[in-house]
DNA sequence: TTGATAGACTTACAATGTAAGGTTAATACA
DNA sequence: TGTATTAACCTTACATTGTAAGTCTATCAA
């Protein structure tokens, strides 16, 4: 048929790869379809196959090419500024990559950049003074947090800017006597009183919070 | 073929929604397939279809049946208790059901289950005391982090028992000069000095005892 | 009796990942 | 130069999925 006799196409990893994270950046994972990604290379599906072992694999190499790059702790810089930085970082990542989130926290990932990742993430704590173990547990609660934050607010179905009108129409089905708070909740949100958006930053706030006064010993009432 | 003239199986919406319960726990999302479902209830796939309408309907009808069930607050008790019982709660539902956390929190629910658990919720927050749009921040922070740790200890290969052997083996894959901080913290964890097993409740006294301090108003640094 | 309906079944299709094997052009070696 | 090997791409084919479309039959109402 076409039989382009061997395409011009020079296939590899990385461009598999880049217009794989392309794709999957317009249409998820479920839109990337082997068919779909080799036809934007200009390939027949299987060649793909010559240069990743399968789509799991693929979707591997993705997550680590899109982990963020952070900075080592300088010696002048307050852990809690890196970690702030950190987060912004990764927040910019999964926002960029709606579909990394989910990839981030169902799968492994040993690729280098998220080795590379995790050792400096590591290292702001234990160069901020934290004990190995609490470390472990600083770096989980904050990732958990913000890999739970990040896949809410991007599945969740209305623009910031249409929760007020939502609140609206939904009120109905909020019967006051069944849901009290949640119908006095959507009044003051179509009050205008309280815009419903949330603040990815708050709940880094509170961790942080939590976690310096955990390092300076206050109140360690949670070991 | 078969031929059953009329099976005298008796579908109904709570019996197939039941036994994809039992099989999502078992085999997850993925393994939950439409003809294994009715094979379970002894029908062909596309009876299933008179029941309900499709297969994304019937998750939207497992994730309500599986949402916890939580008690109003009463009021000899603390807010913070309540919540820490909600969280076991839901933890437990995570726990029994490993497909529910990326449904809770990729799919938007607003069955009666859910909206009663959320009415609850915001209850506890609201009675305590705290604003709307605090209430909103703080139960939205607990969640985030509910979902995301679940989701990750869900993914992760390993049995806490075999984490001082897998630190044993990847150690030489962790050069000391390129991750200095994860080499060391693999030693500690082969040394025994820490476990590695995370702990859960960590993060939520960490969450609760900053939400305490903003509730009192000590150090409004996040508004 | 007639006819409608609910609840099952049969068949069929499009989309997907990928196994198996074919083709071709470049490269290595005699 | 000629020949064998191989890397990179293609073709075909298949099992598995959700589900559209239509069929059959027991039950029940008129």
């Amino acid at each position: 048929m076409k039989s382009k006799r061997k395409s011009i196409s020079n296939l590899s990893r990385d461009k598999i790869v880049t217009e794989a994270i392309a794709i999957a950046d317009r249409e998820g994972i479920p839109g990337l379809t082997m068919r779909k990604l080799a036809e934007a290379l200009g390939v027949e599906a299987m060649s793909l196959y010559h240069h990743i072992k399968n789509k799991k694999e693929l979707i591997i190499e993705m997550v680590d090419a899109v982990v963020p790059v952070i900075p080592r702790l300088e010696s002048c810089v307050d852990w809690k500024d890196a970690l702030r930085k950190r987060a912004g970082l990764m927040r910019e990542t999964l926002i960029r990559h709606p579909w990394a989130a989910h990839e981030f926290v169902t799968g492994i990932n040993v690729g280098p950049n998220m080795l590379r990742y995790v050792d400096t993430t590591t290292g702001y704590f234990l160069t901020a003074g934290f004990s190995y173990k609490l470390t472990d547990y600083a770096w989980n609660v904050i990732d958990s947090y913000m890999y739970g934050f990040n896949l809410q607010s991007q599945n969740f179905p209305l623009q910031p800017s249409e929760y007020k009108e939502a609140a609206k129409q939904f009120l109905p089905m909020i019967p006051k006597d069944t849901y009290p708070h949640m119908h006095t909740m959507a009044q003051v949100i179509i009050g205008g009183e309280y815009d419903g958006i949330q603040d990815f930053n708050f709940g880094i706030e509170i961790i942080l919070e939590s976690l310096e006064r955990l390092l300076h010993g206050i109140q360690g009432e949670t070991e």
